[in-house]
DNA sequence: CGGCTAATTGACTTTAATCAACTACAGTGG
DNA sequence: CCACTGTAGTTGATTAAAGTCAATTAGCCG
């Protein structure tokens, strides 16, 4: 079914596209699928991962309510898109992405801008992985999260341990050590195992460096 | 000094620009500073890096000649470019890529192109970090550098094993210790300690996974 | 309640980091 | 030309960090 995109004053272009809803766990496109579209979260959360022949897991990133992904090259999404939970989205047809360039000059500034951002958010993960400790790492994956949640000092990961331990380069059992650890720290508390309270911002962002 | 850019039928656009040239080590911008230029390599090497206040360190890319790099969100480059060996660049001013959007449709294709190929090229390389091994990576690293010295079976690595270390989240001495073993397999032929045979690509691949 | 998956915890192993010594080599000046 | 210096690279011994394997506990949904 094809609707009119509803218009959201400060998130993505204002053009028309089709909403589509995706249960949990429900794949948005596979690994190598020709990349006929690009997202807009309504609300949910999304995945981006990669396999390895071996089974081992990769996910490049997360998207939560108002960001955009699937801007991608070529024919073939590099990455698999999922449902981590019951999520909305907006998707735009790939061959409209030109057209956009066509837009007003603040648009276009603003494309150019959205696909900046992402190529230095790639790096500083990347910067993350080659260069913190385990600890280091689950600070500022939280610290991250807790941006996107209006700063809210209650944060609700979505995902499962072993969706982070394939963000963050590490096992399921090093994350749960670590969040173990900061909860013994006092530094976090657990309401429940996705449901947790940063207690200690200031000693979140010592971890950190 | 301001000269028009060579054109070149097949690398970046055919702008005005400015040419410069940069000794060995010297630093072509520091992280932080305004994003002014992006840059296009005419021929050389150039690392992207970022240091931590601890003294730990981040290469997130190496360019070479033909690359473009320095396409920058914001006032700030997030990471600093270094000349690793004498390297000529041409510079185009950050105030032109807005002017290059207007460019015929193929123009634009070509810069929504090269960003997303960052944005790609940098998860590819966050995917390496998060979950290969060291000897993974220092084999992917080797057939990444071929496909860039057109496939010739005799590369050159213009940078010290510390630059590499840095790229790859190791340190200096398990790159040696990969090498090392690479030339124990007979994988690999060390001419110097910068130039290398890749005696057997297959098994480089097979290693790479 | 029972059966399932997710998460935690503990014991032990593996990988790569650290620390330290040594080698190779390029550039400098006697 | 050759010692002297400094940097880059290699190698070995040991340690530390995170991974693996295994057992247990906590939540969830029928």
């Amino acid at each position: 079914m094809r609707l009119a995109a509803r218009r959201r004053p400060d998130a993505g272009p204002p053009a028309i596209g089709t909403v589509r809803r995706f249960a949990a766990h429900q794949t948005i496109y596979a690994e190598g699928e020709p990349a006929t579209h690009c997202m807009l979260v309504i609300h949910g959360v999304v995945r981006s991962c990669s396999s390895f022949a071996d089974g081992r897991r990769f996910v490049s990133a997360f998207y939560a309510a108002g960001d955009m992904f699937g801007f991608e090259r070529q024919q073939a999404y590099p990455a698999a898109a999922e449902a981590v939970v019951e999520t909305a989205l907006v998707l735009y047809p790939a061959p409209d992405w030109p057209a956009f360039l066509h837009a007003p000059d603040s648009l276009s500034r603003q494309i150019l801008s959205a696909l900046m951002l992402s190529t230095e958010q790639a790096r500083g993960h990347a910067r993350l992985l080659g260069r913190l400790s385990a600890i280091e790492k689950m600070a500022t994956f939280l610290l991250e999260w807790r941006e996107r949640s209006n700063q809210s000092t209650l944060i609700s990961l979505e995902m499962p341990r072993q969706d982070i331990a394939d963000h963050l380069g590490l096992t399921v059992e090093t994350v749960s050590r670590c969040l173990s650890q900061l909860k013994r720290d006092k530094v976090i508390g657990l309401r429940s195992s996705r449901h947790l309270d940063l207690l200690d911002v200031a000693m979140l962002r010592a971890i950190r460096g």
